[in-house]
DNA sequence: GATGAATGAGCCTTCATTCAT
DNA sequence: AATGAATGAAGGCTCATTCAT
């Protein structure tokens, strides 16, 4: 193995496939196309993804992992939740409203059929300390009695894709959606 | 005048779509299969729907519309806004657990790049009394001050997502489910 | 047989596909097509031609005869022969001129698999007379000696077909084209 | 470099194409078909050929270039205009007779409605040689005052035609067929 | 490893023709 | 006879993937 594959490459090809996939649909975007825009040959991309299908889940998990990353750094561990929260909130919602592409793709391959149960479980593996914060405030008893935890999250999440497409076709209103969303959120959990 | 057009057939061909597109996504069901399980010929669909993305059209319009009649038949017009939303609600997570494969399309549709304008448009157009119903609310001064009309809709549609959601996966859970998201809705979006 | 096959529809399924194979050639032109421009339904075509085959047949052998009648209408028979083929080329060139469409169709059917012999034959029957002056022609050793006949017809069918391409790409030189065109068959042929 | 493109292939695409586009017309010939008499995949002929059209129009080119090979290659320069023409007129004659298969095909081109504005100008413009011949004729005087030079070269390919179709039908007459159509020619064209 | 030509299965759509009304 | 919906074979083209170079 004289040349060793390169990292470089493999962005590219990613990032390309982010572009296409946005632009055009999952399906709709060939792989002779991402090859193109990625600087590589046809044959290349399938030397650092065997598959297509094999791309498009290394490029979900690519995703999510930079999600998780952009909400969990600098994470207030040591803050009260209502604080931890508000920071998960405000970095979710600048993510999103940032890379509306990338956006774009995670809820095109959220509802597609290509996703294997592996990728899956890896995407929301970077999420662990965020559920571990929603437990911790159930323990603490912050949230409204019998309110199921796996609703919470969920909640969370919905309210914060809700606010970022508001965000993102009213820029100029973004503060104001981040701080009602955040509010709505916070009122119909809380006690 | 020859043999007329089949509404049968024509229910049969969207009927086939919605399961065909459900199971195997938009781009994977070949238009030879919708008509081989609707049980017609090739070319039979091609005389209902001029193309595939006319027949996805279609479809979309079909289904919003079924929402729509699903989310306000016997709509409670003269009671109050908290018992009028609460019907819409219940009547829409009911529809999403009973009807997983429209709401299964629906996803992928909303997310597609098929959709016209004219079909966005009308598949929100059987919604305005609902729409109505939110503008009522806030002249009744019944959410908090300064909450966005926009969000509160979006949240509304984002927590039911989230509901049917976890009712599906977990249909023992139904009720609570049910009344936990509207719980959680109302007093977001209230004083 | 309540309704007899109607002479107009007919001659609008003729005319229609006139105008549509000159525009789009004879493939590319389908016969629903051809019914939509002629008025009638697409099955009706059927009833009067067979086949898309026969239809082109019968087109081939209308326009041939339309050909030969304005060739030989008024034909000056006792007159000598330079006036009679004289007559024949105005008569030719005139109608190609005024008729492109018949034209463009004519010269696509002749390149075409679609002729059987018999309408070959067919077409070349009305010519009958053309062919007799030609031969009379050659008794009185009006041409050149050892000329073969065939080359003779076929010359003057291939010059005049050159002179009407001209014409009608400047029309301005209409008259300039047909007595050059005419001069140079003529002493071309004679001695 | 990875494989490069071959030569080979793409010749035997243009002569499968050929044969069949002779035999059945330009619409009637599959593009499967013509790969499969060519030794190729399906999809290889459009590696060589972005579309069926591109694949005629390019036959086109290389035939019209073909002929003009095979009536300049020994062109001589120095002799005086009839003996030119002649050289001419007997190569085209020979090609014609020889090559009925792309003689076929050119006919249908020409009448078809697929040839971009640009094949036709790269067609003709091999013939600059030949443009110029008949334009030194001119000035020489060599020809009848006032014939039109446009009436001049359309003519001579006319005859040209007609002689080689009857040479075609009648081979054994071939010499007497080529003579006299250019004597026909010339005298008709010359004072 | 990198390249891009080669492959061939598969898909949407067209269209001549048939046939129920 | 007239209509136009129904049919299904056929065709051009795309594209993920392989493989010779």
């Amino acid at each position: 193995m004289a040349r060793p594959k390169s990292a470089d490459k493999q962005n590219a090809i990613l990032d390309a496939a982010t572009r296409l996939f946005a632009e055009r649909g999952l399906t709709a975007a060939p792989t002779s196309e991402i090859s193109k825009q990625a600087g590589v040959a046809e044959g290349t991309l399938f030397t650092y993804f065997k598959t297509k299908d094999d791309l498009i889940n290394a490029l979900y998990r690519e995703i999510k992992l930079e999600l998780a990353d952009a909400m969990m750094s600098d994470f207030p561990r040591k803050k009260n939740v209502r604080t931890r929260l508000r920071h998960v909130w405000d970095r979710y919602v600048s993510w999103g409203s940032a890379n509306p592409k990338q956006r774009k793709v995670l809820a095109q391959l959220q509802v597609s059929e290509v996703l294997t149960k592996e990728s899956r479980d890896a995407g929301s593996a970077p999420f662990v300390e965020f559920q571990a914060m929603i437990r911790d405030a159930i323990e603490q008893r912050i949230f409204q009695n019998d309110l199921p935890v796996e609703l919470i999250s969920k909640s969370l999440t919905a309210l914060v894709e809700a606010t970022i497409d508001l965000t993102v076709s009213n820029p100029s209103k973004a503060k104001n959606y981040r701080d009602s969303g955040f509010q709505m959120f916070w009122s119909g959990v809380t006690k």
